[in-house]
RNA sequence: GGGCCGUUAGCUCAGCUGGUAGAGCAGGGGACUCUUAAUCCCUUGGUCGAAGGUUCGAAUCCUUCACGGCCCA
């Protein structure tokens, strides 16, 4: 028995049986059906109109889809057929067709089957802009029924696996792939508009960098060369800057070899934009603006609304730093407390926060802002001044060496995006990446690795430059009220059925 | 990784303290020329996620596994 053999069933077989029927008459897949408008187009235009201006106007129009629905009465039916644009009614009387064609619409034809037809635009007594067909096809014969009508596809691990499925029956899920195109395209414009530059880097790399994550890894078999996914576009993205392209971005797809969950699937969409002779503070203005921006043109409001509670994009973002976050949220600790790595670590393990020893002042300072504030970010907020210790390719700030020219956004309780000023002096790069081999070899496998060849691209000279990275589904997550990473991606990736 | 929940007809779901399975829709047959979850009459359809176990008897109880969902790390 073949795979596809299992799932058969009688309602297959018998729609098998049409299609051979069909295959016996003719060309059975006939591809010469032309369409020359569709269903939210009609809707558009005609729904306002009566139904004797329609009938004034004898509108014919030609439209193709799938066949959702048939209410047969006799000699008479309706039927709804979809397409990319919406649904219309079809009006299919047996006295209005030529011989032969009624009686295969109501038994040859199934609801899944896309057809093509032919008729003049009118409205029903009900008052349903339809079209009363004087010719119908069938296109394409589909084989397996579609999910009931009412309740259609609802579950979830279905909806993921078939996504097509799901695309057809939910509109729902396609409103949300839709929003998805448009908040990419409203990057896109927006970046374009401000001369930015957008590119393609290697998703194979032979040095993975740019961020603290596990590769998945891959081997190219004529270099007899391993290669790893990239876990961002990071590090190329600044060679180009040093290359005089001062305004480059990428949307695309990084790769981290991490654990599902809702927020997390092992491939996802990562906007990372650089711009020259700017720092963190542009950015942070850059990114307010657009973020306001995408949710006015893209949902037509500022205030976000997400699993029963509101977001709102429209006033200034808050802004507070690392520190500023911890003690906001834990009056009882102070900042003396946070200064000193003996009492920060105590600190933590009242938190019973798992700490290594190798941790040093500033990522036990991230352990707990993590622990005791991310979660609490609701409204947009920038925490800025994060420990140089973990920022690895972040400028170090003038005044206290210690943190970094750096900030994470936040929105409900979630990393949105990050960004920083970046560090252009090869020469610290050079020991920060020292300081990750050292973490590496202390056990710590999402320690970066060692680029030489980035380092001899700052050494060329990087000029002051400010980047960000946003991630996208998040992103989608928040505009399309979406409580998985799964429910933004068309094809999420599943455990094999 | 841990906890809880789920997996029964193509789909959406019932199935009680164990007695070998049901509905609606879809499908098949019939009636019906303005319906829209069309309606009315008749009707087909199941490896109850998988494998073991307990029992005279398991969809139901137990164990393990697979896949998914939610929560936690």
């Amino acid at each position: 028995m073949t795979e596809q053999a299992q799932d058969e069933n009688k309602l297959i077989a018998q729609r098998r049986a049409k299609l051979t029927d069909l295959r016996e008459k003719g060309v059975a897949f006939p591809n010469d059906f032309r369409r020359n408008t569709v269903a939210g187009e009609l809707l558009a235009e005609y729904s306002e109109k009566t139904p004797e201006e329609l009938e004034a106007l004898g509108i014919r129009v030609c439209v193709a889809g799938r066949l959702m629905s048939r209410r047969v009465m006799g000699k008479a039916s309706f039927a709804h057929l979809q397409d990319m644009s919406g649904r219309i009614q079809l009006f299919v009387q047996r006295d209005n067709l030529p011989e032969g064609v009624y009686p295969d619409f109501k038994k040859a034809w199934d609801v899944g089957d896309i057809l093509g037809a032919e008729g003049q635009v009118f409205k029903t007594k009900t008052g349903e802009l339809s079209i009363r067909c004087d010719s119908i096809r069938l296109l394409t014969k589909s084989l397996r029924p579609l999910p009931e009508k009412y309740h259609g596809l609802t579950d979830q691990e279905q909806r993921y696996r078939q996504r097509y499925v799901d695309l057809i029956m939910n509109e729902t899920t396609r409103e949300t792939f839709r929003i998805r195109t448009r908040m990419v395209q409203y990057i896109r414009n927006f970046l374009n508009d401000r001369d930015f530059l957008e590119v393609e880097t290697p998703m194979m790399q032979a040095v993975p960098g740019g961020a603290a994550a596990r590769p998945f890894t891959t081997k190219h078999n004529a270099l007899d060369m391993d290669l790893f996914l990239r876990i961002a576009p990071e590090l190329y993205l600044k060679r180009l800057v040093v290359g005089g392209f001062e305004k480059v971005y990428e949307i695309n797809r990084n790769f981290r070899n991490e654990g599902l969950s809702t927020r997390h699937n092992p491939e996802f969409t990562m906007l990372e934009f650089y711009e020259a002779y700017t720092d963190y503070q542009d950015l942070m203005n850059l990114t307010e603006e657009m973020l306001r921006g995408m949710a006015e043109e893209v949902l037509g409001s500022t205030t976000i609304h997400y699993q029963g509670e509101s977001y709102d994009f429209g006033s200034p973002f808050i802004r507070m730093t690392v520190k500023e976050a911890i003690l906001k949220y834990r009056p009882d600790i102070t900042e003396a407390d946070l200064d000193d790595l003996d009492r920060a670590r105590t600190m933590a393990e009242n938190l019973e926060i798992p700490l290594k020893e190798s941790y040093g002042l500033g990522k036990v300072q991230i352990e707990i802002f993590e622990k005791v504030a991310e979660h609490r970010l609701m409204n947009p907020t920038f925490i800025t001044a994060y420990p140089t210790e973990v920022s690895p390719l972040a400028r170090r700030n003038d005044d206290n060496p210690f943190v970094t020219d750096r900030f994470e956004f936040f929105v409900g309780g979630r990393e949105i995006a990050n960004g920083f000023s970046e560090l252009n002096d090869a020469e610290d790069q050079a020991e920060r990446f020292q300081q990750q081999l050292n973490e590496r070899a202390a056990g710590d496998d999402e320690a970066m690795h060692f680029d030489a060849d980035y380092l001899r691209a700052l050494e060329h000279g990087l000029p002051p430059t400010a980047g960000e990275g946003i991630g996208i589904d998040r992103l989608v997550m928040l505009f399309t009220d979406s409580p998985s990473i799964r429910d933004v991606l068309l094809f999420p990736h599943m455990r094999a059925e």
